[in-house]
DNA sequence: CTGCATTGTGAACAGTGTTTACAAAGTGAA
DNA sequence: TTCACTTTGTAAACACTGTTCACAATGCAG
């Protein structure tokens, strides 16, 4: 009994080996340049080895992605505490543009499916449903207490997600800084959400919906 | 002479015939799975002859993606027909959308860096450049004829950006429709397009400015 | 006809992910 | 301890990959 669990505990010991050696790889060469042998390598292996403890190399990029979709899940825990919606969709943007930021490797890792393009997308979509509920119920408390106007839901929510994603994603590619070199960095995100979320905040102030929008432009 | 002439139409016949055979593939089977092999068999050569034609596999995809950005200008041309700036905009961004949709393949080939990623970014941010300096112009005028509120140009550019690349992002990688399949595809963009820019162009019109904002929230 | 450049090829090289036969080592029961 | 069994690690191989190179064939210019 004890010895199997410590032949269980060594098992996973070697697995956390490997997926810390792939993860420094992937985050200095990127991904397409890493190769399972250069992991073995790396941690005095041979490439076989590896094949002990993951499947295949889509099933050791599948558990960093889990891994790192963990801590992501983590960082949002404090969601829960901020009572005003509103607020919590501010913060929500900015964890998610901060992890991009901090993060870029694993951001694209995570978040672009070009990182590990042959993983099946179907294996993941699961794991990243909850957020994406969280985040639709904050959009539709948003929207009950009338601080994002008379929108429907799911447009809000498309346009919102769109919108954070989006900088993180041309932030994280160095599109928005290779075409804007003078933008700060550091500010942007918040300028960016104020631009997107205040006029919508006023807007419902004043009470307008989107009916009476029909005519305008 | 003309013979020499010849030798140059026939030599880029053969281009042609290359990046074809290419295009198709990488659009049926992904770009990570298609080899110079698999391209060379296509069309009954041997794989070393690709290589009196393109340097390598980088000066092939290269050359697709200078062709694709070539078709998102020529799409982008009667944009220079638009005299309002904030339909110019709109316009802009519904072109953008529609490419994404209909080319998701090529769309993913130009606009995410995964595909190609081992290819240089330093190659095409050049040739994009000019696509940016056109929306960049078109936001300024939007805001000089204060359509926009009083936001600076560089938060207007990434927040539009970064919402329209955002929506196109998700779109064709999937995501929008695998967390909301209840979402109309076809209608989705003019409503993400309105809920972005319609408050602003509403809260321009009252006059509103982003120092009276700074107490909002 | 004689060079010369261009085009296409088979073979090779170094690299990839993955599988397999096999050996070594540890474990649990008789 | 001995026996059977599972687990771990490895070298070698397989079928791929992108790329290079010597070589032959072709077509053209002087």
């Amino acid at each position: 009994m004890t010895t199997s669990s410590r032949k269980d505990s060594e098992h996973k010991r070697m697995r956390r080996l490997i997926l810390d050696a792939a993860k420094e790889l992937f985050a200095k060469d990127g991904f397409d340049n890493v190769s399972v042998r250069k992991i073995a390598s790396k941690i005095n292996y041979s490439p076989a080895a590896l094949y002990r403890y993951f499947k295949n190399k889509e099933d050791l990029i599948l558990s960093l992605k889990f891994e790192g979709m963990d801590k992501f899940g983590q960082m949002q825990v404090r969601l829960m505490d901020i009572e005003d919606p509103f607020e919590r969709l501010r913060e929500g943007g900015r964890i998610y543009l901060d992890y991009a930021r901090k993060e870029p490797e694993y951001y694209d890792l995570l978040f672009n499916r070009s990182a590990p393009s042959f993983c099946d997308p179907k294996k993941w979509v699961g794991k990243t449903h909850q957020n994406f509920i969280n985040f639709k119920e904050t959009v539709r408390q948003c929207i009950e207490t009338g601080v994002l106007g008379d929108v429907s839901v799911d447009i809000a929510v498309a346009s919102l997600w769109a919108s954070v994603h989006g900088l993180a994603s041309l932030a994280s590619t160095g599109r928005l800084q290779g075409n804007m070199p003078q933008l700060d960095m550091d500010t942007v995100f918040e300028d960016v959400l104020d631009f997107i979320t205040i006029p919508q905040k006023e807007r419902a102030k004043r009470g307008v919906t989107n009916e009476n929008n029909k005519d305008i432009s």
